[in-house]
DNA sequence: GTCCCTGCAAATCCTTTGCACTCCT
DNA sequence: AGGAGTGCAAAGGATTTGCAGGGAC
């Protein structure tokens, strides 16, 4: 494993993303550090939300809309994606080893994590529709 | 809704997807229907799966490799993702219904489906590792 | 001093789109 | 004929990467 050196960067971002209850894109958390470090480049945003992926510090999420999410709770949970405006809303989950040893009897291999993305209309559009 | 013409090149898309048990991706498809139509274009593939998830007659899946992987079985089931070579393997998982419920107790609005990504290392990479 | 990290910009990858032409119906 | 579908190539969006300079240790 690589020699890591602080970074004030890497820091905020990490800072930035504990903070944080949705579940922002590179994009977002760039414009969102740019207001403390006005010379921080998206590059640098990039390298540095891999690299805490890879460090198990925060969750990458792809929920189908192009973009990647980044998820600063790591914890075992899930996510509600609205079809509608496109919302994150964190799903307590329980039962997570549960459910990898169900379906580790499907398959030819170890199963070690799962990620379940439920799909719908979030409260909010919702009432707005109606 | 728009009104749908045959074409040759859509059949053909359609019928590779059906027969495969594997999940392609756009490219591996094009690639695929090159044999049999040299001529089709790239943006051809992208337009008749997109119209074929629209549809509903395959499914979309981002595993999380960056590129989308297509499936051409559209029953609910779940997928296997292997961290080593990222082959994708269907898991018949039960209780789809059950699960949505389960997590509709959580959400404010309205949950109608989920994917579940299961992540590990495969049998056969295992075996090669080994 | 060494090596990691940064900013910048160019490059890459995947996907979508505009346009003129072709093929269904 | 009319309009959906196609091939081609250019455009688009998100992410990665090469490089020279800056900062941590």
């Amino acid at each position: 494993m690589k020699q890591l050196k602080y970074s004030r960067q890497r820091e905020s971002i990490k800072s930035c993303l504990m903070s944080r209850k949705d579940h922002p894109t590179a994009d977002a958390i760039y414009a969102s550090i740019r207001e403390e470090y006005p010379n921080i480049s998206l590059g640098t945003v990039y390298r540095n939300l891999n690299l805490l992926v890879e460090l198990g510090e925060i969750q990458k999420l792809r929920c189908g809309d192009g973009a990647d999410h980044f998820d600063g709770d790591t914890s075992p949970h899930h996510h509600f994606i609205c079809r509608e405006c496109g919302c994150i809303k964190d799903l307590p989950l329980s039962d997570s080893e549960k459910i990898n040893q169900m379906a580790q009897q499907y398959v030819d291999g170890t199963i070690d994590s799962h990620i379940t993305y439920f799909y719908g209309v979030c409260g909010d559009c919702l009432r707005k529709t109606s």
